[in-house]
DNA sequence: CGGTTAATTGAACGCATTCAACACGAGTGG
DNA sequence: CCACTCGTGTTGAATGCGTTCAATTAACCG
């Protein structure tokens, strides 16, 4: 299996020490390809999982088709963090990637644990903050206010000039809730209005940092 | 101060019993008139809140006016739980309403206990759960979904046929991403339509419980 | 190279918004 | 009791933004 993206070190990103030692010890290491479902929406909540190299988007299918997706994860982030017995969403590998993966039940036997418990409630509450952020960027917002804020989000980190875009511009219009083509035609119009640039498909620059946060306000 | 709603007991709706009890023992009743604010976006997150009588809305102002509404909180719900150091959201009185309040800190003295610990992460993840479903409300929706799956959320707890709607119209707006317009042509649609009824109008009937859920799937 | 998928662009449509007018109810005071 | 106002909700007409469907171009990989 060959990987994208290069392995990171989790404990960069990590949640915290003690949680990812757990994952460690406790848990088991699997490759997914791309697009590799690593559990369904309606499946049990039954482990923790955590990213250790690539990319891990989770998503909601509709009746109807229309996709929803939930969040983006990168080595070292958590997910699979969802309250009540069963998963509201699926998550896929996005591309070609490596999970820990760890039983709930092994977690909790080390319940008591303060650290551990701990790490746990901060990395729900970083879940929750990233949802908070996901609500609004999908209210009353124009499609350049939310294609400006997602790029936004990427590229805050980044010490780097140059961003890498993990995700297809599908994912982004799913994450955003637009279609393929409003997607396509922003990034095309923040390109003419000098505000972002695209050497790539998959990797920008933020030429006017001003202009993008004024959008993403 | 009179009280628009009836006093409940917290309990039924509580997240926990030894949660409540702290929040009761450590904390005071706060009495907040209608539209009074509770805490400020960007102010420091200080305390934890309990709704003991009344309504709460959560919401966020942005630069030009738009406003967001995070979630309503009725009695025995906790709000506020907000990660990171800085409230993302206002919180306001939407109706005359009694508020248990309680420093965190004094609930960080009594960390270790297990039985604490546990509710306080248990309310977490169902704040957590609430945002989920926001995000899934907001998304690819059109607004009839959108109306139709708050109406369900409201309507689904309750045995009653007739549901009290403790918000206005603008409040419904904001929570959906959409104006004030729409939300009320929607409703009368709804209504043609026959899926549900309006007696009055804070208050509603619904009489086509599948089509109802057909819209909110 | 072809063959395939992903992304962009174009044109017409439709849904939600915008701006405006109107209806309704509650509260106030003559 | 009526007239008045204010806040809230509803309705109408025109506009515009994002969608839809279709065609084209660009990137990727054998």
């Amino acid at each position: 299996m060959t990987l994208a993206y290069p392995l990171e070190d989790p404990r960069t990103a990590a949640p915290s020490r003690a949680l990812s030692d757990v994952l460690d010890r406790l848990g088991v290491r699997l490759a997914y390809a791309k697009d590799a479902e690593i559990y369904a929406q309606e499946d049990e909540v039954e482990f923790l999982y955590q990213v250790v190299s690539g990319v891990v988007r989770t998503m909601r299918l509709n009746a109807d088709g229309r996709r929803q997706v939930g969040d983006f994860y990168v080595a070292g982030e958590m997910f699979g963090l969802e309250p009540g017995p069963d998963h509201q969403f699926t998550a896929e590998a996005l591309c070609d990637c490596q999970v820990q993966v760890v039983r709930r039940a092994a977690v909790r036997a080390l319940a008591g644990d303060r650290e551990l418990d701990r790490a746990i409630l901060e990395a729900t509450r970083r879940e929750l903050q990233r949802m908070q952020e996901h609500v609004l960027l999908l209210g009353r917002r124009s499609a350049r206010e939310k294609v400006a804020g997602f790029l936004m989000s990427l590229a805050q980190d980044h010490t780097e000039d140059c961003v890498q875009l993990p995700m297809g511009r599908q994912d982004m219009a799913d994450y955003l809730g637009l279609t393929i083509e409003t997607v396509s035609r922003t990034l095309t119009q923040l390109q003419g209005d000098a505000i972002v640039e695209f050497p790539e498909l998959r990797r920008f620059r933020v030429t006017r940092w001003a202009a993008l946060e004024d959008l993403a306000a």
